[in-house]
DNA sequence: ACCGTGACTGACG
DNA sequence: ACGTCAGCCACGG
């Protein structure tokens, strides 16, 4: 069904295509998309990537691998702890070695 | 159709 | 190098 909500399903996609102990960035997605100038809209489609548990939305960080996000985990360590499972390792919400461990779709395809 | 909001990014001082 | 400002797009009311 052509919802409105059809731009956050294909960010939802490609969130899916993030390869576990790899993050993403809001704007490599929003860019992965074509709309590049949307990496607003992107954290805003993960608000609602809540409802599917298929969107690992802990491995989208923004461009400096900062947890801007984890408060919308309802635990502000939820996050945190989700990449540290992943391997990852977090200072201060942000990503140690995080250019080592980002991961770009526009680089996968 | 208009306004306000937001898990961002890039540019400027 | 750090801090601040403005622009951008999509959704909800």
């Amino acid at each position: 069904m052509t919802k409105s909500t059809d731009f956050f399903e294909r960010v939802y996609d490609v969130v899916r295509q993030v390869p576990a102990g790899k993050v993403t960035t809001y704007g490599a997605i929003a860019r992965y998309l074509g709309t590049a100038k949307s990496a607003r809209t992107v954290g805003y489609a993960m608000n609602a990537a809540h409802a599917y548990a298929d969107v690992p939305a802990h491995r989208v960080v923004n461009r400096i691998g900062l947890l801007t996000g984890k408060h919308h985990f309802g635990g502000i360590n939820t996050m945190q702890q989700l990449l540290e499972v992943e391997g990852h390792t977090i200072v201060d919400d942000q990503i140690q070695g995080f250019s080592t461990a980002f991961w770009d779709p526009n680089e996968c395809m």
